[in-house]
DNA sequence: ATGAAAGCGCTAACAC
DNA sequence: GTGTTAGCGCTTTCAT
């Protein structure tokens, strides 16, 4: 048998108020007894039951996810499965509300994380590029005991308590992997499409992809980086101005989160099936993409296992017990036709 | 606030024993006054709170599994997950037995399988291969009333509960993709090296890779399987006669759950570097040969996943709860070096 | 500074 | 058949 709370408290000769004060490192209690008490505890080998510990304190979790408004089809599986998430939530006495704000407008952004405070939520996720007002924001948050996690692209200036999602330069390390190896020993060059310089995950996508590249595929060119700013119509026109222009074109890597338009301009010029072409994240459009050969792979991360994670995460900082660093990596997934789940 | 037991009693009109009689479908209540707790139930939306349950219950999930003492350093790894959950188990209430049975010894695995009963375990998993004898054993433990899931490599025949591994059928596929992806468009002859075809998982992986390499990558010629029974001497012989007989051979197929041996041959013999190789599970064999470059691809499955989702489910049968399906499919990983965690 | 006692949402004896 | 009551392991007033 487990020992419990009465047992500390019998052995340690004190009441269970005394104890359940040392064990929430409350104030109130001579340091003496507290000796007594911790030494009680790692003597029975005591370990708190955090189930009926958040059952006595009616524990709810009120988890803010803030998430862009934006085109890419990512932003939406992301959503649905925090809405997945949504649905058993109640179980696990989690409510979990939604916050959007227009995707590159770090004004609005700041605007909706000002009306997050202790009072009105335990937990904040959050899938944003950092600005310095949203890190402002952010330590404010912080400072006012917030936990706070960073989904997709890391915010590392702002103390938040942990990154969900891949190594991305490393996701860059395995594009370009994959790349090289599919593309085959002759020469040829590459079409580098990003969505933004100034997002953090594409940044690095791109540098971990130039690094594998000129490593290991020296006799493949890598054209500079194609900037479209989730407009799918700057991609189809840039997309179309370097196909026209480069008849040599061998390879494109989409670094962003949408690949549409990209696929659709590659069909329309009939150039999809000669070209090795490695995109990010697994959506209905790069699975199709995938399915009819277009795309050659895709390099992911499971969204509804990035939601499990913060979710997890935020309780458990909340609860201030520790995690299970394996369940909480994000892989990067590889995926192609044939493991397309 | 979330609607509790006495909120149905008062509802319902009857007492909380009532409510928990119906709740827990247990005989005792008229027809009638089952129609009006559940008219309470779902008129409130009541959803219980399984926690506060189980600590009423006092539950405790007491689980066996039951793995193949096996050379191959993938059993191993699954061996340390189940350490490593074993760590954090007691914080649910959870007690895990691990039983070995000397691999290939299906006399050996059915004495285990009747040392259990409902008595001593509330949920099995198993790893091991389907026999007529294993299925009884099986079949008797499912009659006793206690959950059961296959781990690994499926039981179909035998009620299982769940079967927690990822699909080898399109595991196999996924491997042909990768070989003839990153073999180029020459010709080529591609070696077969399963641990056994009484495997199950072996044999599916097979079946999936004959499957993609006929249908996209008809120019590359597949050699018959080489069996090794998992026994690293048969496998240095045979792997090297192969070697010596067919110098044209330009790739390596490893189905099984062990590479080592197959490693140490191609190293020596210096083919490593030359063929196309693409093995099963990744181990610190798997794992360094990536690095250095002489395996190029390995399909894998994560083991902590494994463990943790059989963990999940037999918890959920045990409680007679739904699980997430989603987070108990386990995906097909590829592993290159690039995305080598 | 410490303790007694009630209660969180649910289950399980034991009455009636 | 149905209800009463005492817990499960922990937290939290409110006394002392």
């Amino acid at each position: 048998m487990r020992p419990t709370v009465n047992d500390i408290a019998r052995a340690a000769g004190v009441s269970l108020a005394t104890v359940d004060r040392v064990l929430n490192a409350r104030p109130g209690v001579t340091e003496k007894t507290v000796q007594r008490v911790n030494a009680a505890i790692d003597q029975l080998g005591y370990v708190r039951d955090v189930t009926a510990a958040n059952l006595a304190r009616q524990r709810r979790y009120r988890l803010t996810f803030v998430l862009p408004e934006a085109p890419e089809l990512f932003v939406a599986t992301l959503r649905d499965a925090l809405a997945e998430a949504g649905r058993s939530s109640a179980a696990d006495r989690t409510e979990i509300r939604t916050l959007s704000f227009p995707a590159g407008n770090p004004h609005a952004l700041v605007r909706t994380l000002r009306t997050l405070n202790s009072a009105n939520t335990d937990g904040v996720a959050i899938f944003a590029p950092e600005t310095p007002h949203v890190r402002d924001a952010i330590l404010r948050l912080k400072s006012d005991g917030v936990p706070i996690v960073a989904l997709v692209s890391d915010l590392p200036n702002t103390e938040r308590d942990h990154f969900v999602g891949i190594d991305n330069i490393a996701g860059g390390r395995t594009a370009a992997f994959l790349m090289g190896k599919f593309h085959g020993k002759r020469g040829g060059s590459v079409m580098v499409l990003v969505s933004s310089m100034q997002a953090r995950d594409n940044v690095e996508r791109r540098l971990g992809f130039d690094q594998v590249m000129a490593e290991s595929f020296p006799e493949i060119e890598v054209l500079p980086s194609l900037e479209n700013h989730d407009d799918e119509d700057i991609t189809a026109r840039v997309v179309s101005e370097v196909l026209d222009a480069r008849p040599d074109l061998t390879g494109v890597y989409s670094v962003g989160h949408g690949s549409r338009a990209l696929v659709e301009v590659l069909r329309a010029h009939h150039r999809a099936r000669q070209l090795t072409i490695v995109a990010h994240e697994l959506t209905s459009v790069t699975r199709e993409a995938l399915r009819s050969g277009d795309i050659d792979a895709v390099v992911s991360q499971d969204v509804g296992h990035i939601v499990r994670s913060a979710l997890r995460i935020l309780r458990a900082k909340i609860d201030g017990v520790g995690i299970v660093p394996g369940q909480e990596r994000i892989r990067i997934e590889i995926v192609v036709r044939e493991n397309l789940s």
